[in-house]
DNA sequence: GCCTAAGCGAGACGGTACGTCGTGTCTTACC
DNA sequence: GGTAAGACACGACGTACCGTCTCGCTTAGGC
C-alpha cells in the first residue's frame, strides 16, 4: 500500500513551487484549452516526470495552483490554515452584501479567475478531484459561512428553524452559475438582490420541514 | 462570403442522425473524455469530414444530439418547438414541487445526463456555444417558469414586488450545482426545500429592490 | 489479414522521398546513436505517424534509405534492379580484385557506410530485417559471386570440386569483419591478399566435401 | 587527474558481482534491447551510480559480464588469464577442426552467445571498447591460433610463405558472419568445410604477397 | 575508540525519445 | 458537390531510460 507512494521528503521544493507558477502563468495567458503538462514542464524548467510522480492528474496540478495562490503570499506557511471567518459586524444583512461583493471581485480578477475556472472543468469530470476540492477548499468556507449565519440566527435575526445549509446554496449557487455560464451579469447589485431574498427565505416562518419523505 | 458556407439542401439526413445517434451513445458508454470526432465518425460510418462541414465544433455536435433527443421521438418535426409551458393547477407550491421534481429525475436518467454534462463542459470554455445554448434551450423554458410565476404572482400567491428573475435562479442553480458537482445528494426533499424556501422570498415584501445602479 | 495493412495507393510519394533522405543525412552526419525517429521526422518534415505508418522499425527505414541510394540515381525506375552482374574478363583473378577493391572502396565512403553500418546493427538484433535484406539486397549479389566463379570453374580456371558457395565467404566475411569491427587495416592489398588465398583454395584438389556428416 | 578516479580499493566485490550475474541473467532472459542499466540496478539490487562509477558504458558491462564467465567458476582468480593454448596433436586438419567444431558449439549455448552478442553490436559503434575486446579477449586467442599454425608451417604441414594471419581470418569470419546475421547453418560441417578450404590456400605455394603496393 | 572520507542503496531530477492518439485539413474515388 | 475513406503535419499524451545529483547509512583506515 505504501509501497507505491513515492517519499515526499525527497521532493524538491524548488521544482513544485515552479510548476505551480508556470500554470498559473499559461492559465492566465491562453486558458485552459492550451494548458499542457508538457507547456507546464517545459516553462517550469522541469522534467514532465516530475509532474508525474508527484500528481495523480493535470486537474490536480491546476488544485494546488490555485491553493498555492491562496496561501502565504510569502512569509511563514501560514498561520491556520484551516480557519476561515466571515466578517461579523452584528448585521448579518451588510455582512453578507460585503462577502458576496468580494466573491464578485473575485471573479472578475484574470489571476484568480482563470485557474478556478480549469479546476471547475476538471472537477466535473473528475469525482476524484470534486471530492478532494470539497474537504480542503470549499468545507471550511462553507462552515464559516454556516457559522456567520447561525450566529445572526441565535441572535433572533433569522428565524429559528431557518433552513441554513440550503440558505448558503441559495447564496452562492447562482452567483458561481452566472460566472461559470454567462448566464447573466455578475455585479454588486446582483450579490445584493441575492442576499436580500435568500435572506426573506432564511426570516419566513416555517422555513425547515426535514421531515425528509425518502424518494 | 457565401462561397464557404456548403450547401444544407445537399446535406444527408441519415448522415446527420447517425452522427447525434452515434455521439450519444458514444457519451452514455464511455463518458465525455472519451467523446473523439474520429470515433463518432467510425461507429457512425462517416467520413470526418462530414462532421467537420456541418459543425463548428464537437460541443455544437453534442448540443444537437441534446436537442435531437428532446424532439420527435419518431415522428413529425415537432409542432411548435419553441413552446414549453409549465403545469398550472393554480397552486404555484405543488406545480414548482412537481416541476423541480422532475428535473431532479431527469438528471438521474444517464441517456439525458451524459450529453448534457458533456454540454456543459464545452459551455465553460466556449462563450459562443453558451450563447447558442441560452438562447434555443434555455431562453424558451425560463420564459415558461417566469410566466408561471408571473401567473402566481398575479393571483396575488407571490407578493407584488417579487423579484421573478431571481426566483428562478435560485430555485435551479443550487439544483445544477449539486449534479454537476456532486455538492450533496440530489433527490426530491431537496427540490421540495428549494421550492419551500424559494416561494418564501417571493411572499416577503419589499423583495426587489429594482433601483438597479449599471455596473 | 488484409484490413491492417495501409493502402500503398494512397502513400505519398514526396513523403517517402523525404523520409529516406532525412535518414541518410542523419546517418552521415552524427551516427546511428544519434538517428531517432523524432529526428527523421522533423527534418523530413513529417509527422512521426506517417513514419509508423510505412515502415515496422527503424531497421527498416534504414534498409530502405539503404536502398534507395542504390536504385535510380535519378532517371527511370532502374531497368532491371534484380539483374547484378560481375565483370568478366576472362580472368577469375584480375576480375575479382577488382571487385573486391570495389568493395573496399565502398567501406570508405561515408554516404554508404554509415546506413550500412546501421542497417547491421539492425540485423543484428532484428532476424526479420535480416531475412529482408538476405532476399532482396545480399541473394542477388551472392548469386552473381557464384555465377562468376562458376563460369571459371568451367573454363578450368577453378578445381572442378571448388566449394564455391564457401569460397564467396571466405572472400567476404573476412572483409566485412575488418570493416565493422576495425580489427585490420581494409585496403587494396588486404583484397588481393584475399582473392590470392581464396583462389588458390578455389583451385587446390578435393576441396569440396559434401559428405555432410549430420551433427 | 587523480581526484576523479574512484578507488579501487574500496570497491565492493559483492555488488561487483551481482552486477555481472544481473547482466547475463537479464540478456539471457530478454535479449539486449530489453538490457538496461535500470534494470540491472534492480535485479543487481545496487545503486545505478555503482555502476556508473565503476563501468565507462553499458557495453564495458557487457563485456565485463562475458570476461566473468570465461574466468574461475568459483575458485581462484584462475592461474594465468593471458595465457591460451590450441590442442596440438601433431595434425594441423584435426586440430583446426577441433577448434572450429568447439567455436560452433559456444556459439549454440545462450548463457555464451547472448552477451557475445550484445557485445558485437556495442562494439559496432564503439571503437574504444573494440579496441579493448581486441586487447583484451580477441589478441590472445588469435595469438593462440597463429602460434599453432606456425608450429604446422615449421614442421612442413604447411607452406613456408603461407599469410598465417590471413588463414585465421578466412577460417573465422565466415563463422563469426554466420552466426552474426544468421546468412546459412552453423554446424559442424560448416566448420570442417572451412578448415579444409583453409588449409587448402596455406600450403598453396606463393601464397603471402606482402610487396604492399600501398593505396 | 573516534573521525572522517569513501562507497553504497535508493531514488528524485532535467531531459530525450518512445509509440499512440486525436486534431483539423487535404486528396481520392464514388455517386 | 456531398460523401466514405483515410493519409497527412502536428502536437500532446503517459512511459521508459538516460546520466547526474543528493540523501542517509555503512564501513574502512588514520589518528
Amino acid at each position: 500500500m505504501t509501497s507505491r507512494a513515492p517519499d515526499p521528503g525527497r521532493r524538491n521544493p524548488r521544482s513544485r513551487a515552479a510548476i505551480l507558477a508556470a500554470t498559473r502563468e499559461l492559465l492566465a495567458e491562453a486558458g485552459f484549452r492550451a494548458l499542457t503538462i508538457e507547456k507546464i514542464a517545459a516553462r517550469a524548467g522541469v522534467g514532465k516526470q516530475t509532474i508525474y510522480r508527484w500528481w495523480p492528474s493535470k486537474g490536480a496540478v491546476v488544485f494546488d495552483a490555485l491553493l498555492a495562490l491562496s496561501e502565504t503570499p510569502e512569509g511563514a506557511e501560514s498561520g491556520t490554515p484551516g480557519t476561515v471567518e466571515l466578517p461579523d459586524t452584528g448585521d448579518i444583512d451588510a455582512d453578507l452584501r460585503t462577502v458576496l461583493r468580494a466573491t464578485v471581485a473575485e471573479f472578475a480578477d484574470p489571476a484568480f479567475e482563470a485557474p478556478l475556472r480549469a479546476l471547475y472543468i476538471e472537477m466535473i469530470t473528475d469525482a476524484d478531484l470534486a471530492a478532494d476540492y470539497r474537504r480542503r477548499m470549499a468545507a471550511p468556507i462553507n462552515e464559516a459561512k454556516r457559522r456567520r449565519l447561525r450566529t445572526a440566527q441565535e441572535q433572533g435575526q433569522l428565524h429559528p428553524d431557518a433552513d441554513l445549509d440550503l440558505i448558503v446554496e441559495m447564496l452562492y449557487a447562482p452567483l458561481t452559475q452566472r460566472w461559470l455560464l454567462g448566464t447573466g451579469p455578475l455585479d454588486r447589485d446582483f450579490a445584493d438582490r441575492l442576499v436580500t431574498n435568500a435572506l426573506h427565505a432564511a426570516r419566513a416562518p416555517g422555513a425547515a420541514a426535514p421531515d425528509d419523505q425518502r424518494e
